[in-house]
DNA sequence: TTATATGCAAAGCCTTTGCAGAATT
DNA sequence: AATTCTGCAAAGGCTTTGCATATAA
């Protein structure tokens, strides 16, 4: 559980506010935007900062333990866990869920595509947008 | 040249803003944040409102000859014509330049991944982070 | 003529920044 | 003890909203 010490190694300052953070985002099962970290945080420590939640997923993805994801107009953070990288999103416009999926040969694609140009690529968003099961059996 | 009768159509009024929004975003080849509209408009007739771009352009949107995607943290718009559906976007991080890139089968693999649980997609955007051929070789 | 659109100003998100006091090492 | 962090308040972008006036139909 502590990837956090990669916190310590770089000099800096393992405080109660970074693994409350930390720990939010990683039971957060999916994705998380920095409000509802907040909030969840919050419960236990009453007003705990916004301002700090930022910060620390700042640092957090600088450190590489986190990862910020844009769905649609919304920012949204998810831990790094090993395997993790290869997920893409699915946004329902209904009712706003995001669900995980799995494209295989996806990178492969875009690779191939890149470097036909000599764009050097560091990472891939995908964001589907569209109506998930349950919306989807509701509006049919 | 007139798409935009498609506003007339439904019952909603054709102004001399609306044709001058939809121009800027034709003639901006790729895509243009509503604030390069608003400039890019306002060299022609000072103190066009950028309030008026934002609106027109859901307007655009909503009448499907606009699209609006995410590149990044920044959100632009781009004219929709036969077959822009299907590029994707490339973002440069260090001088922030986009390219349109075409990844074959992406489609079809997204729609193979949603399909298997029961996900409805209508739309599939995808961004690629790296660095662009120009800035690859400057810090090569 | 009548409903819709624009201009302007103001408010609303989300996010970042500045600074003094608090806390980690 | 020294430097880094937090809390708070305030500012900063971008985008939306409200309302009176202007305008398309």
């Amino acid at each position: 559980m502590d990837a956090l010490e990669a916190i310590r190694d770089k000099g800096l300052r393992l405080t109660p506010q970074r693994r409350l953070v930390y720990a939010a985002l990683a039971e957060h099962a999916g994705h998380a935007t920095a409000d509802q970290l907040c909030s969840a945080i919050s419960l236990k420590v009453p007003g705990f900062q916004r301002t700090t939640v930022y910060r620390t997923l700042d640092l957090l993805v600088e450190l590489g333990l986190a990862r910020r994801v844009q769905l649609g107009h919304a920012s949204a953070y998810e831990a790094v866990r090993d395997g993790s990288e290869l997920h893409q999103h699915l946004v329902c416009e209904v009712c706003g869920s995001t669900t995980d999926i799995w494209v295989p040969q996806l990178l492969d694609g875009v690779r191939t595509a890149t470097s036909q140009i000599g764009f050097e690529l560091d990472q891939v968003e995908l964001v589907g947008h569209g109506r998930c099961r349950a919306c989807a059996r509701q509006l049919a």
